[in-house]
DNA sequence: GAGCACTGC
């Protein structure tokens, strides 16, 4: 229960200190975006103290945040660039003149007049509205950041999206990317000292917040696709309100798509909104007549028909999962081809795409669909059988058909037994509109829904719940603490999550000793939260040092932090498994992955191209390995910079794994399970979970106790990357954790109570002698 | 003896 206590004291605080505290640290002046005082700070060229423009520049007569469409316009027409002095490349015109051509541009002068008028300000464009490449550009000539010295930062939620926009936007204003236009991701920060508009996701502007609960360096905040409700999003909304009340200088603009405007401008006290139509073509839809038993089957079904009877165009299938896409795959195929015998249809091409699918096979969907099988035939067709990647973040042209079976995979979490899992669930009506949509980008398309149109009007719900809704909170809680939150409880999230799940956030980080009986973020918690990991694995990181392994655990924590290492392609397991027991440790899968890590290693110093066909042969995946090194050099620079040791037991050394095995414990402690006295069945300590060792691994060695990465709910509960461990190293290590006192009687407790007795009767004998 | 929707730091 101290996970009550704790979290009640916290929501008893008021927040005024803290925005007292803050306000103080503000060195903006609250009335004037322009302060005398800062003029110091303020670089580049032609301009007064005062970041207003001098006459002899060519923003001579703009007033920041008082300026014209027309005045932009003036300075775009140029011959020579006015953030740059360059002349103007004849690119640049030829994209001047397409930009013109874009819904958003014609409403460029009431956009500045809506932006002049607010602080915060709910901007809604449908898809090729253009609003992503323009409106940080209006932005811009408005803000003038090369006077001000307060940059433009516009989010987005994943880093393709984030890098190519960048590019397309340092070309449309003729500058080179990296300098005046830029972009930071995870591993690649693109931006410079004359940066003034800033691409980012928005995972990237939370950590910067981290250090900065301001977010002094910029001027407005552009925070793109709200709408999809990402974690970071939701987190940055709630920030930004607050930041907007201590720093009226700071514009912000939320940028959605149209379901949730409403919600958006009520959530930040009425903001005003601007609607930009977009450029798309009508999508009829067609609903089933009755509910569809079997949602596969009638997608195949779906599509073939199209195939058989529709004009020429393109067909995008949503299906759930890997395998029930390579499923399908197989069987569209087959019946196409039987298709094409039995009354001449044209020839299908049919492509899978889903996340975990290697690059190259993703980007053949991009290939154009077959020609006709002779002159004169039938037009040929390609048909994309995708998950929900191809609804948000691929966008594939010359789709005319789309059969949505509506149902997705999605995250849900349990907060009582602390689990998050994958399930089949309905769509909502914002995905389904979303998914109709994507027939219609070149042209007037069709949307076969295999639903009713009674199940889409009553059943759907209207969107998907956001992420914060569905996960598990630790990291997040933990994110907040370093962002100067105080009171989490109040924090005015959109979507405030359940309370239970907040408690077992709060709990999960007292464990950890992130947060102390007060809710109070610790030393070891601000350690924590600087790495990039989940609270367990940050916490594991920090301790090995005490246990002699910080290199090893570094590289495990790393490994655990990239996708699945082993591949075992369906037609080829046996020989996979294989390559797998060469690189097994008796003792866990935690071992086997850092076997299979060095071993990556000492291949790739002695042959750095030799490694990919090493991976190859010994189905590995170079990709995930090579990202697992990416990671590990991110990881290893934040320790270093934190003063983190980094040692190794010498490998002769009989404790070299018992060290790394007891250093796993130092963060996995609460994930741990015990077998029961017959059977193969294991159950969680204290959440008491009947539970499976998943056949993926390697332990042969009958261990009692072992220690699990992850809980994954499928067919049955299974854990998975699992490591054997002696339970008198769990009172030793975790004590507060594996207090007897807190245990209920029953199996666990006992053997806990026997094998401490069994070290005390050990420390008796060594005592004696 | 099984499966990994999708992102992100």
């Amino acid at each position: 229960m101290s996970d009550l206590r704790s979290s009640k004291r916290i929501s008893a605080e008021a927040d005024d200190s803290s925005r007292k505290k803050a306000r103080k640290d503000n060195d903006m002046d609250e009335d004037e975006s322009y302060n005398p005082y800062l003029a110091h700070r303020q670089q580049g060229n032609g301009k007064s103290h005062h970041g207003v423009p001098s006459a002899d520049s060519p923003f001579a007569g703009f007033q920041p945040r008082k300026t014209t469409a027309e005045q932009h316009s003036k300075v775009e027409n140029l011959s020579d660039n006015a953030f740059t002095g360059q002349p103007h490349s004849q690119k640049y015109f030829q994209i001047l003149e397409t930009r013109r051509d874009l819904p958003v541009h014609k409403q460029r002068q009431e956009f500045l007049e809506k932006y002049h008028s607010t602080q915060i300000l709910v901007f809604v464009g449908e898809t090729g509205s253009g609003k992503t490449t323009q409106i940080p550009q209006y932005v811009v000539y408005d803000e003038l950041p090369n006077l001000s010295g307060k940059m433009v930062a516009c989010t987005q939620p994943r880093r393709v999206a984030a890098m190519s926009v960048a590019q397309r936007v340092a070309d449309e204003m003729d500058v080179k990317l990296g300098e005046e236009v830029g972009y930071s991701i995870r591993f690649e920060d693109m931006t410079g000292p004359k940066t003034m508009l800033k691409y980012m996701t928005d995972g990237m502007l939370l950590r910067e917040a981290m250090h900065d609960h301001e977010m002094s360096r910029y001027g407005c905040i552009i925070l793109d696709e709200a709408h999809e409700r990402t974690l970071a999003t939701d987190i940055l909304m709630a920030l930004l309100k607050q930041i907007a009340a201590r720093r009226p200088d700071l514009k912000i603009i939320i940028m959605s798509a149209t379901l949730d405007a409403q919600k958006f401008q009520r959530y930040f006290n009425d903001a005003p909104l601007l609607a930009v139509p977009g450029r798309t073509h009508p999508v009829e839809i067609f609903y089933t007549p009755e509910p569809e038993r079997d949602y596969v089957e009638a997608a195949i079904r779906t599509v073939l028909q199209i195939h058989a009877s529709e004009p020429e165009g393109d067909i995008l299938l949503f299906l759930t999962g890997e395998d029930e896409i390579e499923d399908a795959c197989r069987k569209i195929s087959m019946e196409a081809d039987e298709l094409q015998r039995e009354v001449d249809a044209g020839p299908l091409v049919v492509y899978p795409l889903y996340g975990t699918l290697p690059p190259q096979q993703q980007q053949r969907i991009f290939d154009k669909a077959p020609p006709p099988l002779r002159k004169g035939g039938k037009p040929g067709r390609k048909c994309i059988v995708s998950t929900n990647i191809a609804e948000t973040s691929l966008t594939i042209d010359g789709i005319v058909y789309v059969v949505d079976p509506g149902f997705s995979k999605q995250k849900i979490y349990n907060p009582r037994i602390r689990v998050e899992s994958l399930l089949v669930s309905p769509i909502s009506k914002a995905s389904a509109q979303q998914r109709a949509g994507r027939a219609g980008r070149t042209k007037p398309g069709k949307c076969f829904r295999l639903y009713t149109e009674k199940a889409f009007k009553k059943e759907l719900i209207e969107a998907t719940y956001p992420e914060i809704l569905r996960s598990n909170l630790a990291n997040t809680v933990l994110e907040l603490k370093k962002l100067g939150v105080e009171d989490l409880v109040h924090f005015d999230l959109m979507d405030p999550p359940a309370p239970e799940t907040m408690m077992r956030a709060l709990e999960e980080l007292n464990y950890l000793a992130c947060l102390d009986d007060d809710g109070e973020l610790t030393t070891l918690g601000g350690l924590a939260s600087e790495f990039p990991l989940d609270p367990a694995l940050a916490v594991m990181l920090i301790s090995s040092p005490e246990f002699y392994c910080s290199n090893e655990i570094l590289s495990i924590t790393s490994l655990l932090s990239v996708p699945q290492i082993f591949v075992r392609p369906a037609n080829n397991r046996k020989r996979a498994d294989e390559m797998k027991s060469h690189f097994a440790h008796p003792d866990g899968d935690h071992l086997t992955l850092l076997n299979a890590y060095h071993a990556f290693k000492g291949q790739s110093v002695n042959d750095s191209h030799g490694a990919k066909q090493w991976c190859h042969e010994h189905f590995l995946s170079f990709r995930h390995l090579s990202s697992a090194d990416n990671v590990r050099a991110q990881l290893k620079r934040i320790m270093e910079t934190h003063g983190l040791e980094l040692v190794s037991t010498p490998f002769e050394d009989k404790n070299y794994y018992n060290n790394i095995r007891r250093a796993l414990l130092s963060g996995f402690f609460m994930q741990v399970a015990m077998k029961e006295s017959s059977g193969k069945v294991y159950r969680t300590v204290k959440d008491d979970q009947a539970v499976l060792i998943h056949p993926s691994t390697v332990l042969r060695t009958e261990y009692d106790w072992v220690l699990y990465n992850e809980f994954v709910l499928t067919s049955k509960q299974y854990i998975r990357t699992c490591t054997g461990i002696r339970p008198e190293w769990l009172m030793e290590i975790a004590p507060t954790y594996y207090d007897l006192e807190t245990f209920d009687d029953g199996d666990v407790k006992r053997s806990l109570m026997r094998a401490a007795e069994k070290k005390r009767r050990k420390a008796a004998m060594k005592s004696d002698r």
